[in-house]
DNA sequence: AATCAATTCAACCGCAGGGCC
DNA sequence: AGGCCCTGCGGTTGAATTGAT
């Protein structure tokens, strides 16, 4: 069913040369359009590797190296939810990719259920609730495409100054590297309220490392979105879009018909 | 120092789904 | 409606690395 692959495509890894070649490629004629980036680029690969290298390699704000126990934790509890639907929780890990999930679980968590899953949350989670796994699938829905959000056109609204390296906080939680942050997760995600799709979280303000950010959301019924707009407003769009998606996830009812 | 086993992770493969004609 | 093309996802593989003996 696939793409035929050209014949003669070079396989395995990277060379600099190569790497180089794509990211200048990708810089100057943006993310899309895989099956001519090959072409365009000089490269002797095919479209799925180039598209693959780009995203868990070259791509900017990439985050490397060991996960943090906040960012284990929520993938334990994502993977609860959602299974092995690991775009959608790397999509809630900034700078992780899917693969780096994904392999992280295969390695690491899949074969120590007994240690390190408990011990990131023990004083949460009871045994009972550990071994009790239901995930729940995305269910099928329509967006309107003239919804803003869907055009392009998500309600941001900007009132803070701008900070740079916050690429690594798609979501304003309140410090999530301590146990508050775990915390709040953990009242996110076991919210009943979410389960009804009632979340509503409208001029939440924190405080975090001398920025302040604000949050206004309303989900299950309106579209409404109020959020402090970061560098990349791409990230931004993409990151409320994907939290919809959660929303309609924990939720029964749609949000949009 | 050499060898073997275990682990990690980048990359490949096959498939599903959406858009377009 | 159906076929083709393209994109993205999840499972799997295998090379590279690390650790143990």
């Amino acid at each position: 069913m696939d793409m035929q692959v050209p014949l003669g495509v070079r396989k395995g890894g990277w060379t600099e040369e190569e790497d180089c070649l794509l990211k200048k490629c990708v810089e100057k004629h943006g993310e899309g359009n895989w099956h001519q980036v090959p072409r365009k680029a000089g490269l002797n690969r095919c479209r799925k590797s180039c598209r693959l290298r780009w995203l868990n390699y070259l791509r900017p704000n990439i985050k490397r190296g060991n996960f943090a126990v906040d960012e284990v934790d929520l993938i334990i509890r994502l993977h609860k939810l959602l299974g092995n639907r690991w775009s959608l929780i790397a999509g809630r890990l900034p700078g992780r990719t899917s693969n780096d999930v994904k392999n992280f679980w295969n390695t690491r968590l899949r074969k120590k259920p007994n240690d390190q899953r408990e011990d990131v949350q023990k004083s949460k989670m009871t045994q009972s609730t550990m071994e009790k796994t239901e995930v729940i699938r995305p269910q099928p829905r329509t967006f309107s495409k003239n919804l803003p959000w869907l055009m392009g056109k998500t309600i941001i609204t900007d009132k803070t100054d701008q900070t740079k390296e916050n690429f690594s906080k798609p979501f304003p939680t309140p410090s999530l590297g301590d146990d508050d942050g775990i915390l709040w997760w953990d009242n996110m995600l076991s919210d009943p309220d979410i389960n009804k799709g009632m979340i509503t979280w409208t001029n939440h303000e924190l405080e975090g490392g001398g920025e302040k950010v604000e949050l206004g959301m309303q989900a299950a019924g309106s579209n409404l979105f109020s959020c402090v707009q970061e560098d990349d407003q791409n990230d931004w769009s993409d990151f409320c879009m994907d939290n919809m998606d959660l929303w309609d996830i924990l939720g029964d009812d749609q949000v949009v018909p």
